[in-house]
DNA sequence: AGCACGCCGACT
DNA sequence: GTCGGCGTGCTC
């Protein structure tokens, strides 16, 4: 008996604390290996966080852990690190950043080296008339042969070339023909670097060099940001960054946004590389995630590209991280355990020792001014290259054109022309749907969801009115429900939008691509093959077009209007609007041919596009971090929300009311509380949001007053009657 | 979260 | 008389 028989385990509930439990009869666990705990009236997967000599926990009430259920931790002791750090920061319950880091299938407590299954030949099996078989069993009879041929075949292989061969498994077991066995899996096959051939790469151009050294000049960790305009060739650097550590044997993870908009991405780093990179993201079964985790983990995986819960996968040898896109929305969850992925990058670099690589065509202004403040070291490839030129970028003023349709003259006279030489157009619209709302041409009365504070979208194609914030539908209404006139769609979508360029280049393939059309599997894959071969010329789409497709025709980008973030509420709003812009201009004129960039606002004066046009990203940028310094908000201050939805509006504001309250007594100096607030969009799916700011240019005191306010609202009443979280470095404001 | 206990309303 | 509503308390 060791003295050290305490477990102190994170169990996936809401809870900030560990829970103490007695070791395992006769069995050592260590810090990093899951137990089966019983956890109230029911039994639960844990994960040691440590191991202790005794407890504050009552003798009586400690329980024993009834199952261990890893000989070997799957996690080590710097994995155990970043989930406790992740709680710490993120004010978040250990256990579910525990359950966060794993796959799903390991929170259930499946083994980490699952056993493969296999059918194998009985002996009367391998005497069994396969024809007498086939003429009453004809499935049963194509199961066997394929057992009878291999002897001994896998699920796996089954799967593949057999569909729908467990109903004849069940009958030839039953005829104790086959039978099935368990065997462990054997490691994961590793690539080897030297069998597959690396596509050869172009030459590095001065600026590529230049940044190449600069970055190796640096060791250890530190933190490069290769800002590079759309074609300068960032992803270049990247391979020779990941190449050199690939050969010296380490791995390297590389996180972006999303996988299924980055598969170019990846088909280049198989090309050049010589090895298949190891994908991790949402779009995985739980077993190819679990396979892809454990790859990762014992480092027979060399290359992880992945999603943003990528960032906890366990590695065995790390040589570098480099975050693509940094500065994306998607790498910040925005539910639950609200974790920005290129943040905890930056902090598991450091804690691994190895250096951290950011790029963008638009760096977020966070890490722009690290780089100012020498935290971070900015890289910059200005230049495209090759030979391709930078786009030309116009405003079109439509207080002096009328958009018909949504297409001022001028917009439509530029779609001719690049028609006319060959060109690709693609139409930029951040609203899907046929119109954003209906209207009653006799009252007014505008459609309007009945759970949110939010209008009823037009989708045409269905017929029905959708609302974007909690999917409630129903069906379109022709005559007003309260004075009997005729309603009509206002104002436009992407659907209407596809409808009016149909009729206007009636010759053309025309292709929309949004959330809605590329609902089906695979809709989308096709419609961007298409739009790559130049099967398509004009194309449709919202955001999810702007991100990491490469169109070699492209020549013009039309924004069709850019004017709700021009007057955005959010002090991100100038930096998301320039950022997207620049992204989706960046499609444009990579090849030789200049691109042409056409953006329609009603408000050409407003001082961004001054701005915009003159000095680019960088001097929106510039400008914004002076507005920002002047007001204290990021990153000259750091933020954090209490947000809180009930089925009440007095419930959610109560609640806030007393988590001020707190705040205002606890004695922490330095952290401004505003609100509580309504949400904007006050109520949304049926429930009451609003929120509680906290603003503090003292990162430590805004840390200790978030640790005292969680332990202080997690145990009052209040809580039970709303849903409320903290979100720290929210990037969402309301 | 998930589960049990407990105390008041409309039902076989 | 009981089934069940959801307020309250607790989880090592």
């Amino acid at each position: 008996m060791t003295s050290k028989s305490i477990l102190r385990v994170a169990i996936n509930a809401p809870l900030s604390r560990l829970f103490d439990y007695l070791a395992v009869a006769g069995r050592e666990a260590l810090p990093g290996c899951r137990v089966r705990v019983p956890f109230g009236r029911r039994m639960h997967t844990g994960l040691v966080m440590e191991i202790a000599s005794e407890s504050d926990v009552p003798g009586d009430k400690l329980k024993e852990a009834k199952e261990l259920l890893d000989g070997v931790p799957i996690f080590e002791e710097q994995d155990l690190w970043l989930i406790r750090f992740v709680s710490d920061y993120y004010h978040h319950p250990i256990g579910e950043v525990a359950a966060a880091a794993m796959p799903a299938l390991l929170r259930q407590g499946k083994p980490l080296n699952s056993n493969t299954r296999f059918l194998s030949l009985t002996p009367a099996g391998a005497e069994a008339d396969i024809d007498a078989i086939r003429k009453r069993a004809p499935k049963q009879a194509e199961l066997l042969g394929l057992v009878m041929d291999a002897d001994t075949i896998s699920f796996a292989e089954l799967d593949q070339s057999l569909p729908a061969w467990r109903r004849a498994k069940k009958a030839l077991i039953a005829k104790s023909l086959v039978e099935e066995f368990e065997s462990s899996q054997e490691a994961d096959a590793m690539d080897d670097l030297a069998n597959t051939e690396q596509e050869a790469g172009p030459t590095l151009n001065p600026d590529q060099r230049l940044a190449l050294d600069a970055i190796n000049s640096r060791q250890g960790f530190n933190v490069n940001v290769i800002d590079g305009v759309t074609g300068s060739g960032k992803t270049e650097v990247y391979l020779r960054l990941i190449n050199a550590e690939l050969a010296a044997g380490r791995q390297v993870l590389v996180l972006v946004p999303e996988i299924g908009l980055t598969p170019q991405l990846v088909s280049r780093f198989q090309r050049r590389l010589g090895l298949e990179p190891v994908l991790l993201h949402s779009g995985l079964t739980d077993t190819a995630r679990l396979q892809a985790w454990r790859a990762a983990r014992n480092g027979s995986a060399r290359l992880i590209v992945g999603t943003r819960s990528a960032i906890f996968v366990p590695l065995k040898n790390a040589g570098l991280i480099v975050v693509d896109e940094e500065h994306d929305s998607s790498l910040k969850q925005q539910e639950g355990l609200r974790y920005s992925a290129r943040d905890l990058a930056i902090a598991r670099g450091k804690k691994l020792q190895v250096p951290v690589v950011l790029g963008s065509a638009t760096p977020s202004l966070d890490t722009l001014q690290r780089c100012r403040d020498g935290a971070y070291h900015l890289v910059n490839l200005p230049v495209r290259a090759g030979k391709a030129v930078p786009p030309l970028m116009r405003l079109v003023d439509l207080t002096r054109y009328d958009a018909y349709d949504g297409l001022s003259e001028p917009v439509i006279a530029a779609i001719e022309k690049h028609m006319a030489s060959g060109g690709q157009v693609l139409v930029f619209l951040n609203r899907r749907g046929f119109a954003p709302t209906l209207i009653c041409s006799g009252c007014g009365k505008i459609a309007e969801c009945m759970r949110c504070d939010s209008r009823m979208t037009v989708h045409a194609g269905s017929s029905m009115l959708k609302c974007h914030h909690c999917g409630a539908q129903r069906a379109i209404e022709s005559e007003c429900s309260d004075c009997g006139a005729t309603c009509r769609p206002l104002g436009h979508g992407t659907e209407r939008l596809e409808d009016s360029l149909r009729s206007r280049f009636p010759q053309e393939e025309i292709a929309r691509i949004d959330s809605d059309s590329t609902r089906l599997k695979g809709t989308m894959s096709r419609a961007l093959a298409m739009a790559t071969a130049g099967d398509t010329r004009i194309m449709v789409g919202t955001q999810m077009l702007s991100k990491g497709h490469h169109f070699p025709n492209l020549s013009l980008v039309v924004v069709i209007n850019a004017d709700q973030g021009l007057f955005s509420t959010d002090f991100r709003g100038s930096e998301r609007l320039a950022q997207s812009l620049v992204q989706v201009a960046g499609r444009s004129g990579r090849e030789e041919r200049q691109g042409e960039v056409i953006i329609q606002t009603a408000f050409p004066a407003h001082p961004f596009w001054n701005e915009l046009f003159k000095r680019g990203y960088r001097g929106v940028a510039e400008s914004a971090l002076a507005e920002r310094e002047n007001a204290s908000w990021p990153p000259f201050s750091r933020l954090a929300l209490i947000r809180a939805a009930a089925t009440s509006r007095r419930d959610a504001h109560n609640f806030l009311e007393t988590a001020r309250r707190m705040a205002d007594s606890s004695g922490i100096e330095g952290v401004r509380v505003l609100g509580p607030v309504s949400a904007p969009m006050e109520r949304k799916a049926g429930r009451y949001r609003a929120q509680l700011l906290f603003q503090s240019r003292q990162r430590a005191n805004l840390h200790r007053l978030l640790g005292s306010l969680r332990s202080g609202l997690e145990g009052n009443p209040e809580a039970r009657r709303v849903r409320w979280s903290i979100d720290v470095d929210p990037i969402e404001l309301f």
